[in-house]
DNA sequence: CTGAAACGAGAGCAGTGCTCTTGCTCGTGA
DNA sequence: TCACGAGCAAGAGCACTGCTCTCGTTTCAG
């Protein structure tokens, strides 16, 4: 029943696919900018008139790479910290770590795509509700770290200046309601600051500078999760 | 002798610096992907291809634009520092947030020319040499925070990893050889982040989840500069 | 004063996103 | 069963892009 849905419905599924493989690729080639969808067309075989029946314009296309690369970056996120959770049970600033390190290594391995979903906002593009979940999955990974490592042995935090409480308590409210909102105010700043890093690494930032980015990224990492209060103090 | 050079030359400063100003207003108006060198000419009254006798290609305009928007934060963040400086001699935590903020406020204000210079690279890209002293000033003037608070009293930081030394080592020999390696490297990477949390605000990505942003860069700011020893824990 | 360099204008090329029309081919409801 | 509507590929075409080349004109320097 659900199989057999046509042989229609499956060349429509496929072709979708393949539209969308060929785009990547050519994504990682050249850069969002320079992805047509004409390319995409020719390298298929097919006319470009032929892949507006998939896409109904190239934003559409690039919505549809953009929510594959939040979820293929969320799910190397969610697949590292599980490996670490069972490789080293209970150690959070392990699984951190983990986490981060797995981000950055997608990163690496996929610049145009990090640059799709981190980079700049595309021309006049407001991400559609459909990207907010796939968006979500890497900051719910780090969330779920920190509230393990709350639920364990508690974490001392700085106190958050008067000035932030409302902030912090409106954060906590919508992002993770069980935890203190010192810790989320905290959470929410270390993801930006993650995710600093990792941009300056793959938008060439560092060039010139740092050289041995692999210790340099595991060393700067580390201290976030410590900062988090992932950790006590050694 | 130099101010009268002839009215050709003058004349070319002059619509050289028209180009860039109307290109910069497109750049305001729809990014750097809707950016037509067409479209700048035509409201410069003028033809496309004469465009190209003052930018070889976009590409060239696109660069011009670049380097203009590094001196105009980098400048930014001069003056700031400048005038915390003298506003509050000594309180290098003041200053080190001052220069924060200043390029946070620059960001926020012209978001496309810092998706430009901070955002995902644009064409087929290699920065050119030209870039690189320009792109250098805001880092300068975060450097030249730490090292006054280090000159005035010492920093104590954590100690750094062994497997860091060497890349450390080769940091701050080649950022600032007057400065102890780990705190360079602190500094280097307190750097990306800090450019991550002003990133995640321009590029939305604290849409629907930061919203008193001001109270909260200002506060990681500040606990970023401490964690760069630039302040006494209190 | 003259020749070379710089300049603006225009035509033209190859490419783009996107639309519209034209036939063909499925798959389903009568 | 089979006819009709929906889905589809193809092609022509529009308005736009970056960029090149040519052609007169203007300017400046030797």
């Amino acid at each position: 029943m659900t199989t057999t849905q046509g042989a229609r419905a499956r060349a429509r599924i496929e072709i979708t696919a393949a539209i969308k493989d060929e785009a990547r690729r050519q994504l990682a080639a050249e850069g969002a900018a320079k992805l047509s969808l004409r390319a995409v067309a020719r390298e298929l075989g097919m006319v470009s008139s032929a892949l507006y029946r998939y896409f109904p314009s190239r934003d559409d296309l690039l919505t549809a790479l953009i929510i594959d690369a939040y979820d293929s970056v969320g799910a190397a996120a969610e697949r590292a910290h599980a490996t670490a959770e069972t490789a080293a049970p209970g150690d959070h600033l392990a699984h951190w770590t983990a986490t981060c390190r797995a981000v950055r290594a997608w990163a690496v391995e996929h610049p145009h795509e990090y640059a799709l979903i981190y980079g700049s906002p595309v021309p006049g593009y407001t991400a559609p509700q459909d990207t907010v979940v796939p968006a979500s999955r890497v900051g719910l990974v780090l969330i779920s770290v920190a509230r393990a490592a709350y639920g364990d042995k508690g974490i001392a935090l700085p106190p958050l200046p008067e000035v932030l409480r409302a902030e912090a308590e409106r954060l906590a409210a919508g992002v993770a309601p069980d935890l203190p909102p010192p810790l989320v105010a905290t959470l929410v700043s270390t993801w930006a600051q993650l995710f600093g890093l990792i941009s300056f690494e793959v938008f060439g930032q560092f060039n010139n500078i740092v050289e041995d980015r692999d210790t340099f990224f595991a060393n700067a990492a580390e201290r976030l999760g410590r900062e988090s209060g992932l950790l006590p103090k050694p």
